[in-house]
DNA sequence: CCTGCAAAACTAACAACGTTAGGATTCTAC
DNA sequence: GTAGAATCCTAACGTTGTTAGTTTTGCAGG
């Protein structure tokens, strides 16, 4: 093949293939699921032979990992420049968060869930930027919460935020054009706590 | 081979090989994870060549779902028999679904997550399994909440196990000691809101 | 008891996957 | 312009899900 030296697509040699490799793999992710992840079917998609992919990643996992720390900056970035408006800090964080599940489903479900075929240690390594996160979400509630209260506070407003992206993201919600109200009433209920009748929960 | 004709153990031929992939295939799930679910290593486990499980469980997907039927089943057991004392009837209830998670949670992550590697069909029956079980939240709290109150109160309490149950199960928590006293603080968030400062969510 | 039939098991095989080994190409640096 | 490293390729191994076809097993009727 003779090479074409400059044009912007298609010249692999000298580190365009790595990101390409990225690019593609998200793609997949966000069509077929994170089990789904297939390194020869991403390198068909690049136009590459499978062996060559190995060269940029040792092993199928570490595309996956490369995708969730992605997607673990592009949360930390969301989170960050969220609207903090004087009337309900955290629920402008809450709807930042739920929304990033819901705009990459299958990059959400990497970052946190079973899809990489778990081996220990990037398992290890997701653990550390999952609790990276969390230690963010601790920090915002610090500064208005007593310490003895952080963690629970923490724990249960994570827990809320969490399993409404993860169920959202399963469709059990129907209709997607009123997501924000969804996800904003059930906000509103983490301050509240749940209307008087079973108040004692 | 000749045949051991009233042995309770190695009798295939008649009925007994369908449980006893449904056996190894639970294990496996435990010890290693939705992902991890392998035809032929279930098959190899109970002693028996690989095609002869599917006599029973046309595909792999099939033995998930079956499993994530038992799942649901127990689920919905423990949900029952939850105790619903006076004062805090939900919060029994909350425990005992975040208990089932921590006591089976390869099985919880197979009935909720992306393990199986999703082929529509089964898919939409763990959608009906799922839903059945929110049904069963919305009845609880249809009892005590306007009808208008319920759909958001019964998505913020089951986000919130949901949610629980999954970062619990990632072991975000580390002393497996005092799980239930973790899970009732939480819960208990859940009724009176987040504290003061911060009850402007 | 023995003969036939259906259920249930097995062996062999295909396609696809992750991954490794080793040979060819292409870019970079002297 | 040539040496060497970086990059890509083809070939191959072992494993997986699954299908096809064959053999074994157990049960029913004579």
């Amino acid at each position: 093949m003779s090479s074409r030296s400059s044009g912007s697509h298609g010249r692999y040699h000298h580190g365009a293939l790595r990101a390409a490799l990225l690019v593609e793999a998200r793609a997949q992710l966000e069509k077929e699921g994170p089990a789904a992840l297939s390194m020869r079917e991403i390198a068909r998609r690049v136009g590459v032979a499978a062996p060559s992919a190995y060269h940029h990643f040792p092993k199928l996992d570490a595309i996956a990992l490369a995708l969730a720390e992605e997607g673990f900056a592009e949360l930390a970035a969301r989170l960050e420049t969220a609207p903090t408006n004087a009337k309900g800090q955290l629920s402008g964080v809450g709807l930042a968060y739920v929304r990033f599940a819901l705009d990459n489903p299958g990059l959400y479900r990497l970052m946190f869930g079973d899809g990489l075929k778990t081996s220990s240690t990037e398992h290890h390594a997701l653990r550390i930027l999952r609790e990276r996160t969390y230690e963010r979400v601790k920090t915002g509630l610090r500064a208005r919460l007593r310490e003895e209260q952080v963690e629970t506070a923490a724990l249960f407003l994570w827990s809320l935020v969490h399993g409404l992206a993860l169920l959202m993201i399963d469709g059990r919600i129907g209709k997607p054009a009123n997501h924000d109200a969804v996800i904003m009433s059930v906000l509103r209920l983490a301050g509240t706590g749940l209307p008087s009748a079973s108040s004692q929960l």
